[in-house]
DNA sequence: CATAATATGCTCAAACTGAGCATTACGAGG
DNA sequence: CCTCGTAATGCTCAGTTTGAGCATATTATG
């Protein structure tokens, strides 16, 4: 295979898919879903809209991730089209963009064609916002943790994951013997609950939004696995008859794509400053602090936060001080946007603080 | 905005653009594009095939990424998709594949509609695969520092960098005036190239391969972005008169793909076992070692890698040596599959070593 | 003025990193 | 058999980074 010297006269033969007839009955169209991410009052908060064909006001129906059509004539790349109309339907000014994966999961917890026919593959982005009071009429934030409340390490671990997940979860496991061969060469049921959930006294990984979602959707255990009609799904009840859900569920697929952001977002800011896209101009050290831990649900260790962001030149003072609750007043700070220009990958390369305290 | 209470009787209008009507003129077809790798004699190669339309044989035609369309009808997801077509066209099985990014851009070195006048949107993908001997017919391996001069640092800083590539980007630079308000966000010239190819100081970060691709297409230096009509891209010529050219070229937008993959493989490697899906069942540490340097483009202290590899219980010894060119012989190993279960993140956290030295 | 509540400063041991020196085990050549 | 060349493998060490906890500073409040 040293030099590629053609033999056949079919030579050209792979590019040929792309080349000759039979393509337009693989059109597909495109839809741009976009998990938008701020912050406030120290809760992760993602837009919603009311799911496609809602006309009635009803809370429960808002669980869709905002989306629209990518139209290839108009928009000359996906992240200029995704920023058009996100810009048209929420009038946010969205600070950092960034795609996430495109889905083309056809019977798979995704909308397998649109109303006229036309089969749908769906790119996921994630998009940053700060806060802003602007009352908007079709969208709404959410507190992210509606839909993963076992993500949330902040104050105690979520007892959700002792108390239903873990019970039925290894209930799953314990039927390995259906497993299929896919499921084989990606390691047995029970190591990927262990590495999962931070089991049996393996370290709890903020990361692994992604891969968490994906086992609780193959164990059948969400909502969506029920609804599209999985293998092992079937609703679950508690002592009380009441169904469990694990986390409200979304239309779609976009609980997914949520969890793809989240996942894609607590990784990122452990390497590159986008905590700030969230905060106001000046702010101060715990106030960033407070913003982090939101979104990785987790508590880190005061003093060394400080250390790791001032002595990592991602701020400066303003000199300012702020007086609020109790307490010494706090300085307050900006961000140091030079950073990105000297040192490679600025970022808050945290550790989760062991101790509880954030004395 | 708390309460999500629709007050228009178009609260539901953020979807409509999927609902209504004018869907099917913004059908698109969707390509899959894979950056197949593999290592073999201590060099990272990436399969291409000619280039679409091309019946001669010409070696410099062989410059496209393998790529087929994305039928719904028959796959059910887009990995799927890929395999599946991989699979029937070059009979490679495929180790390790991971969907890369998704580009849909017009005029912007891509393919902007294919023979029928559908627009196309590239989905890239990597894929890793041993090495073997098989030969191919309508596809060869291609060393991907000849698409990627610059990014070999093994044996010294690759000439091209200081002769070639950092005049004209300061040329560039220098006429900074006619720099477009995007770029001005995007922070000084002069900065992006100091920390893209580490200049005055700055450390060269192997990762940046797609940063560094993209510099070079924004200054007009590549061949892409001459024959896409980049405003500043003009062809430049040496002393002898010929033509400079920054590394080959690939046709459509196959050497951003190509970046992105080697971008992200490149990380990867960090903190992910991939490394072994490239080696043979039995290895060597050094072999291992050498593996990793093709592919970062880098070289790396020889004990700190095996202290690194052994005491990551990433390898387990087989008891087995290997007698090989002079000197002791060394040991052979295997990988260790279980690290998977037992740690959170495996993988190969190197940093490139100072010395030249590899004793 | 004492107390509560934070913000901010500082210290320290343990773990990790980057480098270099030392030792071991073969094959080839005298 | 002994020596040399060549790698593989072992080990040490200083410098840095991390994870935690103690101590001090600065307000508001009663």
């Amino acid at each position: 295979m040293r030099k590629p010297v053609g033999k056949k006269a079919k030579a050209a033969a792979p590019n040929d898919g792309m080349a000759n007839g039979g393509m337009t009955d693989k059109a597909v169209v495109i839809g741009l879903n976009a998990a938008i991410v701020t912050v406030s009052d120290d809760q992760p908060k993602i837009l919603v809209v009311p799911r496609t064909g809602t006309n009635i006001a009803a809370p429960e129906s808002w669980d869709a991730l905002p989306f629209g059509p990518f139209d290839p004539l108009h928009h000359r790349t996906l992240d200029l089209g995704l920023r058009d109309w996100v810009q048209e339907q929420t009038h946010l000014a969205l600070g950092y963009v960034e795609q996430l994966y495109t889905f083309g999961d056809r019977g798979r917890n995704a909308m397998e064609v649109n109303e006229e026919g036309a089969h749908v593959v769906s790119v996921g982005y994630l998009a940053l916002t700060r806060t802003h009071d602007g009352e908007q009429e079709d969208a709404a934030w959410r507190d992210w943790y509606q839909f993963f409340p076992w993500e949330d390490w902040r104050d105690h671990k979520p007892p959700i994951i002792d108390q239903t997940i873990a019970p039925l979860l290894r209930e799953w496991a314990a039927a390995q013997a259906e497993a299929s061969a896919e499921e084989l060469t990606r390691g047995k049921r029970r190591d990927r609950i262990r590495l999962c959930f931070g089991l049996d006294g393996v370290q709890w990984d903020d990361e692994k939004v992604l891969e968490r979602y994906e086992l609780l959707y193959g164990a059948g255990l969400l909502r969506e696995a029920l609804r599209d009609g999985r293998q092992n799904a079937r609703a679950r009840y508690d002592a009380e008859g009441r169904e469990i859900t694990l986390g409200l569920p979304m239309q779609f697929d976009h609980r997914r794509i949520l969890a793809t952001a989240m996942s894609r977002l607590r990784a990122k800011l452990k390497y590159r400053p986008v905590a700030f896209e969230l905060m106001p101009p000046v702010f101060t050290l715990y106030e960033l602090q407070k913003t982090v831990e939101a979104l990785l649900g987790l508590h880190v260790h005061k003093q060394n936060f400080r250390r790791l962001v001032e002595k990592g030149g991602l701020v400066e003072r303003t000199g300012k001080v702020t007086t609020r609750t109790g307490g010494r007043p706090a300085e307050q700070f900006r961000f140091r946007r030079e950073v990105l220009n000297e040192r490679p990958a600025p970022g808050l390369r945290l550790a989760p603080s062991k101790s509880r305290a954030t004395s």
